[in-house]
DNA sequence: CCGGCCGTTATTTTT
DNA sequence: TAACGGCCGG
């Protein structure tokens, strides 16, 4: 096996490092990812331990892909079977579905998704009577989870005001509904285990048997209910190998816990500790950027980044007029980077605070007519087509889940409303069984005993949807899970439902159609699996690997990527860092570290961008420049110091006099459109990549055969239309 | 029970 | 701005 020998000396001693528990602190670019996959293919391979004896755990599932990805390039695939790799949420579900029996649900519990967990406490809320305006579901949902992930559960969360006696009836209320739904949470699937591992010995010492050796990937980002698993199930072994960096911790308000860092050290004295340093990632301009920033958070170990890639071009600032002109600015800069060979299109990316600023990005892509990547923000599992149709085929596959039966009951419109859903529930619950099983049974007619508990013509709408989801479960274990699909969006006319040939209506069917091509790979598999990766697999994963265009995402879906250039937009002080996290000074660190990531992310070319003005919500408002520039040295930066600077996209009259928004086209009519091929009298023929009205004139920007892209003045340009 | 209209309100990050 | 809840007329 040569792989070794292509390690720095850090790296090879993580790689090799004997049985015991190791931590491997891993600056950015240093080959975090490397050293993991190298110790797991070192350890099959030189040590002869059975994958089989392997835990790997990730934060995303696309880390655990490609870490899988990786080793098996290195020894083949065959040589990997039976390792468990995946998130600890992927991992904790398939132990407790394996243990199910002594637990109080079943090994075919659902998995309660983000809006789910919300919608559940809303419904509790309705039901206990408490008021909903001191009482907002997602913040008590936050505090229910946040208790999840300390350990705590509903007993024993910790009374001292009113507020908190309530939010334990809710806590109470939660879970005992999750568990007559046969549903869990993703704080659950942690919970469980632990409790499952802290109170069966018998099943601990299996796993904690099985498991020889722990890897822990993003350590620094564990929370305590993650720290606990780990070391139960490393309770045999104690070869527990964890990489992180707590730099680039950015998940505190998702009950990370960078004191894991310090536990660790105290609960495994004889542990060894490593340092990666060398960065093979970025220039040194931008490590040196880098280090400004982090260097001023507090209780840190200075760590000093150098690379031998050179220093590189300097960082750049940029001030743009407002955030049109600031999401143009990067679209026509990256038009650029392409057009002179610098970067490929998959070698950009545009980084954000907020998923709510890829808006106007996507716009202004949308409007050059260039392709892009966007990284999550909600753009399929969270629309309401696409979680429908989940619903329906979670309701087929556990009836008891009453959140997604309250979801669909009335989907398309059969009758069923607040009333008769109410009705539903209380007779249900009178009956000492769910909403779902009295459905079943009212699919009998009038001989069901429920029949006659509904008022007038109540029951009839409910025993026809009883009939058909009779019908569905009868096919579910014949039917491949796109055969159930269609079976299910045929019964219901659903597609009339949602494409009413309106532009959106049309989108709606194709993100259903989109459905059903992922539905089609698990026609090999089962429905169990299709719903489970449904709900842990979700946004962050469907970056589309190759397709080359430039990515979107946000600063923290960016952790653990890196690309050629980067440009990190609305360096605005309130966005970045978030006005949420300014008065603790903790969140505020955070936020830092956050920024940090985002620098650490640019291999060649990093631009740092912000707008003068912005619209948050309607209006636009002047905005101040982002605390943290002023912590990078005027040196570093290239192109405008901060204050007063304008940009030269716009000059500043037009920023004040002119709309921020796009000039209407009753104004001027533009004459060019993306698109359009044009000749120039000098540089010939084009392409238009776009075009906009600004200060009287229009400004194309044309794409010539010859010299690249220009950007034109219409009236000067005496540009001809083809 | 349904759909439309209006006023209100909230705005981070995600497995 | 847009998403949502409440209210009213069919």
């Amino acid at each position: 096996m040569d792989f070794l020998d292509k390690l720095n000396p850090q790296q090879r001693q993580a790689v090799t490092a004997g049985d015991g528990p190791v931590l491997v602190v891993a600056g950015p670019g240093s080959g975090k990812t490397r050293v993991l996959t190298q110790r797991i293919a070192y350890l099959i391979a030189y040590k002869g331990v059975r994958p089989y004896h392997i835990l790997a755990v990730t934060f995303t599932n696309k880390a655990a892909r490609e870490m899988l990805g990786r080793v098996m390039s290195l020894l083949g695939e065959e040589a990997t079977r039976g390792m468990m790799i995946g998130t600890f949420h992927a991992n904790c579900a398939r132990i407790l579905r394996r243990e199910a029996d002594t637990l109080p649900f079943d090994s075919n519990f659902v998995i309660y998704d983000a809006d789910d967990q919300v919608a559940l406490v809303k419904a509790i809320i309705r039901d206990l009577n408490v008021n909903d305006k001191l009482y907002r579901a997602p913040s008590v949902h936050a505090a229910i989870s946040r208790a999840k992930n300390e350990l705590v559960d509903a007993e024993s969360f910790p009374v001292q005001t009113y507020r908190d006696e309530v939010v334990r009836r809710i806590y109470l209320e939660y879970q005992k509904r999750l568990l007559a739904a046969n549903a869990l949470d993703f704080d659950d699937l942690l919970l469980w285990t632990v409790r499952l591992l802290e109170t069966q010995p018998e099943v601990r010492e299996k796993y904690a048997r099985r498991f020889e050796h722990i890897l822990v990937d993003e350590f620094q980002d564990t929370n305590q209910a993650q720290y606990a698993l780990i070391r139960h199930l490393a309770s045999a072994y104690r070869n527990v190998f964890c990489v992180g960096d707590p730099d680039q911790s950015v998940y505190r308000w998702r009950g990370a816990d960078y004191r894991n860092v310090l536990r660790f050290e105290q609960d495994y004295p004889d542990r060894q500790v490593i340092l990666l340093e060398q960065n093979y990632r970025s220039r040194q301009a931008i490590l040196d950027t880098a280090m400004a920033v982090i260097d001023r958070a507090p209780n840190r170990t200075r760590k000093r980044l150098f690379t031998e890639r050179g220093p590189g071009e300097k960082v750049i600032y940029f001030e743009a007029g407002d955030d049109y002109a600031e999401a143009a600015f990067v679209v026509d800069t990256i038009a650029q980077l392409v057009a002179s060979r610098q970067f490929e299109p998959g070698e950009c990316a545009v980084m954000y605070r907020t998923n709510a600023q890829s808006r106007l990005l996507e716009e202004a892509f949308l409007q050059a007519r260039l392709p892009y990547r966007l990284v999550g923000a909600q753009r399929f599992y969270g629309r309401r087509e696409v979680k429908d149709v989940i619903a329906f085929l979670r309701l087929v596959h556990n009836p008891a889940d009453e959140i997604s039966l309250d979801r669909i009951i009335n989907v398309p419109p059969r009758g069923v409303g607040e009333k008769t859903l109410l009705a539903l529930h209380t007779i249900a619950r009178q009956a000492g069984s769910t909403p779902g099983a009295v459905l079943l049974d009212l699919a009998r007619g009038s001989d069901s005993p429920f029949w006659a508990a509904f008022s007038g013509r109540a029951a009839l709408p409910l025993s026809d949807f009883g009939g058909l989801l009779a019908a569905w479960r009868q096919n579910a274990s014949i039917f491949t899970v796109s055969e159930l699909f269609d079976r299910i969006l045929n019964d219901i006319n659903y597609k009339d439902y949602i494409d009413d040939q309106s532009e959106e209506g049309i989108d709606r069917w194709e993100n259903v159609q989109e459905l059903r091509r992922l539905a089609m790979e698990y026609d090999t598999r089962s429905l169990d699996e299709f719903l489970e990766n449904v709900a842990l697999v979700s946004d962050q994963d469907t970056l589309s690997e190759g397709q080359n265009a430039p990515t979107l995402l946000t600063l923290h879906a960016a952790k653990g990527l890196e690309f050629g250039a980067v440009f990190i937009v609305g360096l605005d002080d309130g966005l970045l860092p978030h006005s949420r996290s300014f008065d603790d000074p903790e969140q505020m660190d955070e936020e830092r570290r956050l920024f940090y990531v985002g620098i650490t992310r640019a291999k060649d070319k990093l631009y740092l961008v912000r707008a003068l003005q912005r619209g948050g919500r309607g209006y636009s408002e002047p905005t101040e420049p982002s605390r943290f520039l002023d912590d990078i040295p005027a040196n570093l930066l290239d192109g405008r110091g901060r204050a007063g600077q304008r940009s030269n996209y716009r000059s500043r009259a037009e920023t004040w006099a002119a709309p921020s928004r796009p000039a209407p086209a009753s104004v001027k009519q533009a004459r060019f459109r993306a698109g359009m091929r044009v000749r120039h009298p000098i540089w010939g023929e084009g392409i238009v990549l776009n075009s906009r009205l600004q200060s009287d004139d229009e400004t194309v920007d044309v794409i010539f055969e010859s010299v690249g892209i220009k950007r034109l003045a219409a009236s000067l340009a005496n540009l001809t239309v083809l």
